[in-house]
DNA sequence: ACAATGAATGAATGATTGTTCATTCATTGC
DNA sequence: GCAATGAATGAACAATCATTCATTCATTGT
């Protein structure tokens, strides 16, 4: 008992410096989800943190370099989980599909503070063009694999009136708007409902691959 | 000609408290679109509207105000325009359909000022309770005249497989996803092409009514 | 003409915000 | 044990911001 109490009087008062930039990153996440971007501030992200004022500038030299590493994580996290699911997927084109845009409604990525940081982000992409560039990659990145499964697909099955850039056009835009749904009314909507309406549209654009 | 130079050397500095407000709000649309929502200051707005930096809380009290008033004003215009567009329309229902979706890739509707703004506000939902109320209704009511006339063809085509409020929030879901890509990347899109994906959506699930 | 009205101004004010830095404190190597 | 190191603190500072208000000025009624 003496000897379990004999250390943890003190807190470590260190961290390795990507495990408090992650802890940081994570409180700015909920800040803005919080309080919002425009009044997300210094004091409540290392509130957040439980951690105290000077801290962002040591680790990120300034706010604007905080949002934007805080915007590149979270574009980063979702590209891993995406690139995962193909891995872990089936190797038919169908269960690729299936696979990626089930990620889009799986817990890690469709949760409400990351959709809020996703828009709010998303609403500043017009004046500053460091964020746009984020989210723009993200969607390219996404998109271009989109594309190309779906011409797969439309070989596979003949689907000839079907152009695959529109129709992985359709199914992201969908998506986006489906996850703007999700954060303003999640009571209107379970992400799983969300998911199925991209699968009913699957279903109806390649009716002998994804069939109810 | 020294008649003509008389009057206007000095500009009329009263106008109406509404025509005051309207200028107030254009200029707040601006600043969002130009500066973004967060550095959207009194500051900004008052000299995007060349006006001096009381006049702000002259008409509007305060800035939130003046936010929550500018954001109520772009949901009423939007409402405005596609119950226009209904009226206007033909009678059938697949016209009236085709209406509605034409309204969202109007000039008017679908400008890049018009869309930051739409995100901008988007983007603090989670943490403004005012903000998501407006915007909610605006979805709503979009929303709910859709699933009637997409319950309307579904009986009138016989498609008996489809669910309106799934073709609906479908159809909405897309829409506001295209404008993320319009407000990023307006070089990889324009308004029309993103008009023939939702088109082209509605040819997949309506084909006895929209081909192409 | 002139006074009354109220819209508009912009300098001043106080509150908030991002950043700095001298100091504190836990950790590491000797 | 004892310096040396550098992570972390938080009070202090400068800059920015929303708001106020005494003053200016165009308009309207008499």
């Amino acid at each position: 008992m003496s000897i379990a109490l004999a250390k943890p009087v003190t807190k470590p008062r260190t961290a390795s410096k990507k495990a408090r930039q992650l802890q940081l990153i994570k409180a700015t996440i909920r800040s803005i989800a919080k309080h919002g971007l425009s009044t997300t501030t210094m004091a409540t992200v290392s509130k957040e943190a439980k951690l105290s004022q000077g801290i962002i500038n040591l680790h990120f030299q300034s706010k604007d370099r905080l949002l934007v590493e805080t915007l590149r994580y979270v574009a980063d996290e979702y590209k891993a989980v995406w690139e995962k699911a193909l891995v872990d997927s089936g190797d038919s084109t169908k269960e690729k599909i299936e696979a990626l845009v089930g990620v889009d409604f799986e817990k890690s990525v469709c949760q409400r503070n990351k959709l809020a940081v996703w828009f709010a982000f998303w609403g500043e992409t017009k004046s500053r063009p460091t964020y746009r560039e984020i989210c723009r990659k993200r969607d390219q990145e996404y998109l271009q694999v989109m594309i190309d499964l779906c011409r797969q697909l439309i070989e596979e099955g003949s689907y000839q009136k079907l152009d695959a850039e529109s129709v992985a056009n359709a199914l992201l835009a969908m998506t986006e708007g489906l996850w703007l749904d999700l954060l303003m009314s999640p009571d209107y909507m379970t992400p799983e409902q969300a998911c199925d309406v991209c699968m009913h549209y699957l279903q109806t654009v390649f009716p002998r691959h994804f069939q109810a």
